[in-house]
DNA sequence: GTAGGGTTAG
């Protein structure tokens, strides 16, 4: 390798052609070699390239006395991959050196670090810090505070700096705009959207997100129709706004114009497909991806993860498990190991669920519900109840989805006395209010147990009005245990609610039949008939309850 | 003299 003179200008195009970290690493080492690791212009470039932050501290680190400049650009690769503690170290360190001294271009990465991880205090701190320095009327400076105190949600101080501003450009107004839409004043991002003198591809982008996290899709989409151009940032957003209202077709339609996929259109497209209940097509457009050779990152993997889930295929669970531990991501985050319990757990590989949950380092609310979930789907409702317990004993605090996957568990085991014990407990050990879900959970537990009365009882003394789940829930049971008499009066009931539902009437009517009372049987059914409902074989909620 | 900073999507 030509080496000669160390600040040689072609320099930067010899580091620019180390393809992979694998070349940078031997350059570094030739760099060395040679004897030029103290040049502050090939450190720098080594710097820039660099993958990794503790790569680039073993650069950095090699270097006696380091100046300004590779302090900033160190300090700017901490603030995008590190934790706030570690930037402001740095930044401590620099201001002790003898050799290097905060300047302009120091600030603005050290305020991300601190917007990153919401750090109110440490940013004030900082902001005077920059005061001192005589560098706060840099537009960058300002720029980096303003948006700083919007991710803050503290508008009033992002609207002190942006005022006080001597300068302003299209990254201050559009730190404004965004600072605006998080905090969910849809009216000043507007404002400031129209008055502002420029506005490029992100200012657009970040109003028309506003306006999606607002919720306000219709505006959104208008404002996505003006834009003089888009790119797949700006089709990421609306796709993810569809995506998130479960309007699928919406959100299909824009990725199949998108010009542009990135990691973030695909993603968006999956996810929607996982949580909108169409988990087939969610895995097949992974498929389609994969295809392309785009590499799936975490994201798309718990995406796909919950899809499985829902598939409840143990063969593709197999598959995504396989493909996800041979692949470069990392399979030691909690989002993950949580998605691939889960996964495990409801397509029926207990043992591999039940292998990653205990080789957790430490168990949480989710994953235990994941593994609590598993059993009760698998019929081992016994099993669910002690994982429970053993919760419990762990001293983990159990939330009202907990109580659900439990109450479930118990109903579908037939497991009455736990059930009664754990709803007792979530009253009075955890004072909640059960939730609707909670008491249809008990009403179904105690109506396939055949305790028709204390379900119906706990029915009337809800505070508010259950929803036509439970009462159906009860109207099957009466079928199963033939009981005409509260049959009538809850079938009654659920008229009133879902007058057009026609499981109600057939399930009445199969009551009356099966006391041989044929009058009441064709009262019912000529009512059915009479309010236009139709039984839809197969389709009605009715069936889970038999 | 080379090299360094701020805004958008999960």
């Amino acid at each position: 390798m030509p080496l000669n003179s160390p600040s040689n200008p072609s320099i930067r195009s010899l580091i620019d052609s180390c393809k992979t970290v694998g070349h940078l690493y031997q350059f570094h080492a030739h760099v060395i070699h040679k004897g030029f690791e103290q040049d502050h212009f090939i450190v720098s470039h080594l710097l820039t390239r660099s993958a990794s932050v503790s790569y680039a501290l073993s650069i950095f680190d090699c270097v006696f006395t380091p100046s300004t400049f590779l302090y900033n650009i160190l300090i700017k690769i901490y603030s995008h991959k590190s934790k706030f503690h570690d930037t402001l170290s740095l930044f401590i360190r620099m201001k002790r050196s003898e050799h290097a001294w905060p300047d302009k271009y120091t600030y603005p990465s050290l305020i991300r670090s601190c917007s990153n991880e919401c750090r109110l205090k440490e940013g004030e701190i900082v902001q005077g810090s920059a005061i001192r320095c005589g560098v706060s009327d840099d537009i960058y400076v300002g720029s980096s505070l303003v948006d700083f105190y919007g991710k803050c949600k503290e508008m009033l101080s992002a609207r002190k700096v942006f005022d006080e501003m001597t300068e302003r450009n299209v990254v201050s107004w559009t730190a404004m705009v965004v600072g605006y839409a998080n905090v969910g004043d849809l009216d000043n991002a507007r404002r400031m959207f129209v008055q502002m003198p420029v506005r490029n591809l992100t200012t657009w982008n970040a109003m028309v997100d506003g306006l999606v996290k607002a919720g306000d899709l219709l505006s959104a989409r208008k404002l996505f129709d003006e834009m003089p151009e888009r790119d797949v940032v700006s089709f990421t957003v609306m796709i993810d706004g569809y995506a998130k209202v479960g309007d699928m077709a919406s959100a299909r339609a824009l990725f199949e114009k998108s010009p542009e996929r990135d990691i973030f259109a695909w993603s968006a497209l999956i996810s929607g497909y996982a949580q909108n209940g169409q988990p087939n097509e969610a895995v097949k457009i992974f498929l389609e991806m994969e295809s392309l050779n785009v590499k799936p990152d975490e994201y798309i993997m718990a995406s796909l993860m919950s899809a499985c889930s829902q598939v409840g295929s143990l063969d593709l669970a197999k598959w995504v498990d396989c493909y996800l531990c041979q692949s470069s991501i990392d399979i030691g985050q909690t989002r993950i190991i949580a998605a691939l319990i889960d996964m495990n757990a409801k397509c029926g590989n207990m043992e591999r669920a039940k292998r990653l949950f205990e080789e957790m380092p430490k168990r949480d609310i989710i994953s235990y519900c994941s593994m609590i979930q598993g059993l009760s789907i698998h019929g081992r409702a016994e099993e669910a109840v002690e994982l429970f317990n053993r919760m419990l004993n762990e001293g983990l605090v159990p939330d009202e989805a907990a109580f659900t996957v439990i109450l479930t568990a118990c109903s579908q085991g037939g497991l009455v006395e736990e059930g009664r014990h754990f709803f007792e407990t979530m009253r009075n050990e955890y004072s909640m209010v059960p939730s609707l879900d909670h008491y249809a959970c008990m009403v179904d537990l105690l109506s396939r147990s055949g305790e028709l009365k204390a379900a119906f009882e706990l029915l009337n003394s809800m505070p508010v009005e259950p929803h036509a789940s439970a009462w159906g829930a009860l109207l099957g049971a009466c079928k199963l245990y033939g009981e005409v008499e509260l049959g009538e009066v809850v079938a009654k009931r659920l008229f009133e609610l879902e007058p057009k539902n026609s499981g109600s009437y057939v399930l009445l009517s199969s009551i009356y039949a099966a006391a041989d009372q044929w009058q009441d049987f064709a009262i019912v059914r000529d009512k059915m008939q009479e309010r236009g409902c139709r039984k839809i074989p197969g389709r009605s909620w009715i069936s889970h309850y038999r």
